[in-house]
DNA sequence: AACCCGTGTTGGATCGATCCATGCCAGGAG
DNA sequence: CTCCTGGCATGGATCGATCCAACACGGGTT
């Protein structure tokens, strides 16, 4: 709600202009406002009469200079990858912003120069621009969390420290294999048999570990999955052109994808063939962005839980801030599945 | 380059630090970061070179409580809307946070609670934690433009005033209609010759505007557009059945959309008719998003210059916050055209 | 009456960078 | 030789919120 909306140009009300408006002391007021149960009901009422009418609220450069934080998290950004279906991080950013915003935090952005990936970093930590960093992009091998840890930084990584699994850091993760089992699973309740994965390279370890997802679900079952998994580029075309391979040489009944931009390359290539996207062979994505939402067939995609990811990422940077330092191992979260039509009808 | 990789825990260096190491005042090294040509050159290399060492950087809150600013900006950020083409804000965040880093400045993402637009505003602005704001909604006929103007924050708007023409704040925005004349155009230059509209819904100034360029493309060429136009929801399923509507009763050969949503509509519409899009009707969308790049046949689409757009808003924030104030009216951008499938060959 | 105690309150010092008025010094003019 | 001037450097004050040590005061104890 807005305050005395007369005031206009003039300077922010300081805590002093509070205290003298109540006829209190800085002290008071400062008190009324992070210590309230240290004041006397009627004085505290009359301290927070005079902030609301005043319109006062902290000055946010002072309160950091002394409390030496700046309750800022660091984010950094990364071009949009185009021609892809990757949602890049548009739903966690959002849902960052929103649980930081509960705990009292807010988010800033950066970019450092591409190719000299800690710029960004040191500049915000030296400067004591930010509190703690949420590092995204750990798929890449990149040296941001061993750095960080090593410059006794708090942050929180999204993703697991493939690289080094003995890693002490906090962090949030999603469970790509369980989330391609599921996938898997899906399509094999359905009555499929020969279920095909195209994923990515093998030095991609959130691949491999999606990979592994669908190898699990097929050997649970025992289904033979040789000659049915291609690892490739995250591209349409190379998604297209596996497709077509897979289709020749072990004539699978469905896909299982590594992301959706595969599984677009896979929608193509059953086009040309003049088949049909579920009714002749099933197709499921992974990360359920838009594209999976407005196509047809609908695309069937493993979604992942970046609201909750996001919560536990504010929840760990909480525990790193807090007094006392409250240790966050890792926090490992399963995605869920959303059926579309390219799911198909059930075989049996 | 991370100076010093020995001192680990401590607090980082001060001002007065490097005074000290570099055996002058404080006032001296402020000089050398602020001011550099008002030191002797011997001097100014000998602090330098102090501030290298010690990896000094100003701290931040200090120097914002001084110097009144805090060299962020404000940008709200709103939920994806799911279930839609829409590339959300996404190119655009990118684009303003590099823009705005070249300039000095980061960017604070902050998310106001559903229905009270104006509280992340209120709050950011009593606590000066920005020294301005980028507002994106002004589509909505959103109050934010004129109450930040009532309250002198200053603030840049990627939108025209379209409800207040006479206002005088900074924006940006990108010719809608310039767009679709362009799309429409394309069209026609293929020889269509009935080419219909699919937009929103009429209190959408923005809407209005972009059908405005597809209406003029037609008249100029002397074309009629009587029952050619549909105004709808920005939804895929609104899409399709308008889609559906104007086949029956129109018989258009080409459609060009307000959104890529829209367009996906269409397309979905054309595929249940058994015709093929691009060869038997041609289909524009506008916002090049990812869906348009990845879908088949790929999407025709009006793509703004995001990336431009965001260094005007930056240009515009500069002259607000310089000194003196630089007035800056108003930009209007001109989108382009990305051809694709979807356009169809050549009719002649 | 002297003492203690807890509840609330107070002025002063502090965080670190920047602004301000002053002070120092070398070089040129008188 | 003195005075003045311009170029730099210097200590002190400042921004606003918070921390700290001290203190006022009414009520209870011995």
């Amino acid at each position: 709600m807005a305050p005395m909306s007369g005031r206009l140009p003039s300077t922010p009300p300081t805590l002093a202009d509070v205290a003298e408006r109540a006829g209190v002391s800085r002290q008071t007021v400062s008190n009324a406002v992070n210590n309230p149960d240290l004041l006397r009901a009627d004085t505290l009422a009359r301290v927070q009469e005079a902030i609301a009418e005043l319109g006062y609220l902290p000055n946010r450069a002072a309160r950091n200079l002394r409390t030496r934080a700046s309750h800022l998290i660091g984010l950094r950004i990364q071009p949009v990858l185009e021609g892809t279906a990757n949602p890049t991080m548009d739903r966690f950013v959002h849902s960052l912003v929103e649980a930081s915003r509960e705990a009292g935090y807010h988010v800033l952005l950066f970019s450092g120069e591409p190719g000299e990936p800690l710029a960004g970093y040191d500049d915000l930590l030296r400067s004591t621009a930010v509190d703690a960093f949420v590092v995204t992009d750990t798929y890449l091998g990149n040296p941001q969390a061993s750095w960080l840890d090593s410059r006794r930084a708090p942050f929180v990584a999204f993703g697991r420290p493939w690289e080094n699994p003995t890693a002490t850091h906090a962090w949030v993760d999603v469970d790509g294999a369980a989330g391609c089992q599921l996938a898997t699973d899906h399509l094999l309740d359905k009555g499929h048999e020969r279920v095909a994965w195209i994923g990515w390279r093998k030095d991609s370890r959130i691949g491999e570990d999606r990979r592994a997802g669908w190898h699990r679900a097929m050997h649970a079952r025992g289904l033979p999955t040789t000659g049915l998994a291609s690892r490739v580029e995250d591209t349409v075309v190379s998604g297209r052109s596996a497709a077509g391979v897979l289709l020749d040489e072990a004539r699978p009944t469905a896909f299982v994808c590594a992301s959706d931009t595969l599984a677009m390359g896979v929608l193509h290539t059953l086009h040309e063939r003049g088949l049909r996207a579920g009714d002749d062979v099933a197709v499921v994505g992974f990360d359920d962005s838009q594209v999976a939402q407005v196509v047809r067939p609908g695309l069937s995609s493993v979604r992942q839980p970046l609201e909750e990811v996001a919560v536990e990422v504010v929840k760990a940077l909480e525990g790193l801030l807090g007094h006392p330092r409250v240790a966050h191992p890792g926090v490992l979260l399963t995605p869920t599945l959303e059926v579309r039509d390219s799911s198909g009808p059930d075989r049996r």
